[in-house]
DNA sequence: CAGCCTAGAGTTTTT
DNA sequence: CTCTAGGCTG
């Protein structure tokens, strides 16, 4: 290893190391509370902080480093500093600039745990059987290889998908499983005991195409580290220190990964919070903090309690509801911070009157003059989302979404970076199957199987084997011409690499291989964002000192440009809001059945139901001054109109902190009240109605589908807008009190219309309910307020 | 080979 | 309901 740092000498006296250890209290401590100075000064050996939300986690660890480094500890360079996304990493790298100056330029292993392994397989690439200039999949790729795995071993793909092999494969790699790994149990789960099979073919193939996947990053350097025991004490001798965020969403992979390192020196600092693990689906172990102190004998465990974010009615809210799971270290949560205002619940009819009341809230807000970027809406599940977009389109409020699609996972950027990858490495056969007939060439199935064949047989790259193929009679005309000026035009562009700026490049060759025209020609709405993003694609190609490195820079680390500081409401969902907090929160669809999650319930029963509960504690903690929680009696899920009941979790929150603003409608206190009745004690719901089948049965008691559909335009202007400003709920109560409204304006017999069913007669009359024939629609029950007299 | 149409599915998401 | 992927037809 060529790495000066390694064999550098620690720093002297006299050095800056020791001259700002000769200062008593460095500024840097200033200001941290006794349990955070601890959790910075204990340098040495094993330290386990649990920091709970907005305790100054970030900041604990930030200091942690500058003091490793301006006491002499440490060189920023021997300092391993791990995190879980590339935001996390960035902020931290800031954050420490700041405290240390521009020595902390120098922290090439602060990243995340897949960059930092990118890092050390590029170094030793050739001791796991690679090229250092192996490229990275992502999940798109990954699922195309596993089909063609599964349909090379003759399996019927659709039966079996890719997408699902790769779930399996992608489970057994966050637990450090390689295909010799996996319990026979368990690699018989798929197509009928092939599964293990088909790991160790998609493996091979990998290997063949010099690529790896986001878990062999990971898996590959566990291999390093144990085939090669004089690598890994070679690493020990340089990390001195490690430090580990966010430690509650490691998987095993990971944990198996930071023992290896922390082997040597045992000088390991883990920060994270049980309370907010909220990854278990995807391969995290909450086991890993709970268990460090075995795992780690002689550990020091440093409890972060105050918080400095929330205001007191929101952290007392915050912290009823977390105290009913069981599996947790336990840590309370406590401020100093005035009560503040109660945290608010309010029912709603259905999820369009939610959305209005909460752009109704925010609009007031906004009227107040008050910043739009300090307010959040936390929704469970992004479906969720385009309700509230909609309505606050309607209304006017500026917005943005935060998540979605990433940059690099968009089609264009996916499409272009494959170019790219194909004149840097022509063996890139991925890369080229991508974009061979994108834009449409007219190569088809018929080519691609043809240079597959060819391939196989020679052992060339698809590339190569275009260029074999070309010179011979195989295929028609037409398709031998355009392949053979594509294979040509990447001939020209690679030659080129070399001269040329990799801007101009890039946009020399999405020019010739009419890769933007076809941009240009789509007239669909994203044609034009998609040509945007191609621009913004090679803008930040010219940030880079050559292709490879901006290549990696994408796979890796790139992410959405979220940038735009305008004041905008920020959407999310709740896993995305980890990290982050507003002054007010808003956090619609608190029902059974959403959240917590139904699916949650019933494939992990406890264990799922406490990270629902988890996932509740960290929206709640995203507040610092207003929180304000609802629940609709009716949303449509799939299309189909659903009654469901207040959440479980809002009976969990203690009195003396909420307060329920609006006496919620007429159904919705029914279900309010009710839900602690007919809701079960346990969780199990295996053997309980799911809360969505219950809906259902109920809805026939309010009409089906019919009075709620009509909501949509009809309901929403009739009471909404419409009645001066009202609330909703309360033009909606006097609706549905049909027993107290009298009788309804229709006799059985007359001719109604409907704008969702259109015409149809009266059959009877209950109330204010209708049950109509509809002409097209059938026999449906609605509410007289939604029809009108016709004919 | 390309466009249209139909069938099926449909949490949470980073790297 | 809405999206997407795959199948079928021109």
């Amino acid at each position: 290893m060529s790495d000066h740092t390694t064999s550098a000498p620690l720093p002297r006296p006299g050095g800056l190391a020791s001259r700002a250890a000769a200062q008593p209290a460095a500024g840097y401590l200033q200001g941290l509370n006794p349990e955070q100075r601890l959790a910075v000064e204990a340098t040495d050996g094993p330290v386990l902080v649990l920091a709970g939300a907005g305790t100054g986690k970030t900041r604990v660890l930030t200091t942690r480093i500058a003091h490793l480094i301006a006491t002499g500890r440490a060189y920023p360079s021997q300092i391993l500093s791990v995190t879980f996304t590339n935001k996390a990493a960035r902020e931290m790298k800031e954050r420490v600039a700041n405290l240390v100056g521009p020595v902390a330029e120098g922290m090439p292993w602060l990243g995340t745990f897949h960059s930092i392994s990118a890092k050390l397989l590029r170094r030793h690439a050739e001791l796991v059987d690679l090229r250092s200039d192996f490229t990275i999949l992502d999940t798109d790729d990954q699922i195309r290889l596993m089909k063609q795995v599964i349909q090379a071993e003759g399996i019927d793909e659709k039966r079996w998908p890719g997408r699902m092999l790769a779930g399996f494969i992608d489970s057994w790699k966050n637990r450090g499983l390689a295909p010799k790994d996996v319990p026979p149990g368990e690699s018989g789960v798929f197509a009928n005991g092939k599964g293990g099979k088909l790991y160790a073919a998609y493996q091979d193939r990998l290997k063949t195409l010099n690529a790896v996947d986001f878990g062999d990053l990971l898996l590959h350097c566990l291999t390093l580290f144990r085939e090669h025991p004089e690598l890994l004490a070679n690493y020990h001798e340089r990390f001195r220190y490690i430090l580990v965020d966010e430690y509650q969403d490691t998987n095993v992979a990971q944990y198996l990964w930071l023992r290896l390192l922390a082997q040597g020196r045992r000088n390991i600092a883990c920060v994270g919070d049980d309370d907010q693990s909220i990854y278990g689906w995807r391969g995290a172990e909450v086991d890993n903090i709970l268990r460090f102190e075995h795992d780690f004998p002689g550990a020091t465990v440093v409890r972060l309690e105050r918080n400095y974010r929330s205001t007191g009615h929101i952290l007392a809210t915050a912290a009823k509801l977390i105290a009913r799971n069981e599996g947790r270290l336990g840590k309370t949560l406590r401020t100093e911070d005035e009560a503040g205002e109660k945290v608010t619940i309010t029912g709603a009819w259905d999820s369009q009157e939610e959305a209005r009341l909460i752009s109704d809230e925010i609009e007031a807000m906004q009227s107040k003059g008050e910043n739009l970027s300090e307010v959040a809406i936390l929704v469970r599940i992004s479906a969720q989302m385009r309700e509230m977009e909609e309505r606050l389109i309607h209304v006017g409020v500026p917005y943005r979404v935060i998540g979605g699609p990433r940059f690099y996972e968009r089609a264009e950027i996916r499409d272009a970076m494959a170019y790219l990858r194909c004149v840097v490495s022509p063996t890139d056969d991925l890369a080229f199957e991508r974009i061979v007939n994108v834009p449409k060439r007219g190569l088809g199935d018929a080519t691609i199987q043809l240079l597959h064949n060819h391939a196989r047989a020679t052992g060339f790259s698809l590339m190569q084997s275009a260029r074999a193929v070309v010179e011979t009679e195989e295929l028609k005309p037409k398709a031998r011409t355009a392949l053979r000026e594509l294979v040509e035009a990447f001939a020209r562009w690679s030659g080129r690499a070399e001269s040329m700026q990799q801007g101009e490049l890039a946009e020399l060759v999405l020019e010739e291989s009419g890769y933007t025209e076809m941009w240009q020609k789509d007239r669909s709405a994203d044609a034009a964002g998609r040509l945007e993003n191609l621009k913004e694609l090679v803008r930040s190609l010219d940030e880079f000192p050559d292709l490879p490195s901006f290549l990696e820079h994408v796979s890796l680390v790139m992410d959405a440009d979220s940038g735009d500081g305008g004041a905008r409401v920020s959407i999310m969902t709740l896993h995305a809001a980890k990290g982050l907090e507003f002054d007010t929160v808003f956090l619609p669809g608190w029902e059974e059945g959403l959240f917590p999650s139904q699916r949650a319930l019933d494939e992990n029963g406890r264990a799922g139901l406490e990270e629902e509960r988890r996932l509740a504690h960290v929206g709640l903690t995203r507040a610092r001054k207003r929180l304000k929680l609802y629940f609709a009696s009716n949303r449509r899920i799939h299309g189909l109109w659903q009654s469901s009941l207040p959440s479980r979790f809002i009976d969990e929150l203690p009195e003396d902190h909420v307060e329920v603003v609006q006496a919620p409608t007429a159904y919705g206190q029914g279900g309010y009240g009710a839900s602690r009745f007919e809701r079960m004690e346990s969780f199990g719901s295996s053997y309980q109605t799911p809360g969505w089948q219950r809906a259902q049965e109920n809805k026939a008691k309010f009409g089906s589908g019919g009075n709620s559909s009509g909501f949509s335009e009809a309901g929403q202007r009739g009471f909404g807008s419409g009645g001066g400003r009202q609330r909703g709920p309360v033009l909606i109560e006097g609706e549905l009190t049909a027993k107290s409204t009298g009788t309804s304006a229709f006799d059985p017999g007359a001719r109604v219309f409907h704008v969702k069913f259109g015409p149809g007669s009266v059959a009877s009359v209950d109330g204010n309910k209708l049950t109509v024939d509809f002409d097209k629609a059938g026999r449906k029950m609605v509410l007289d307020s939604f029809v009108q007299k016709a004919g």
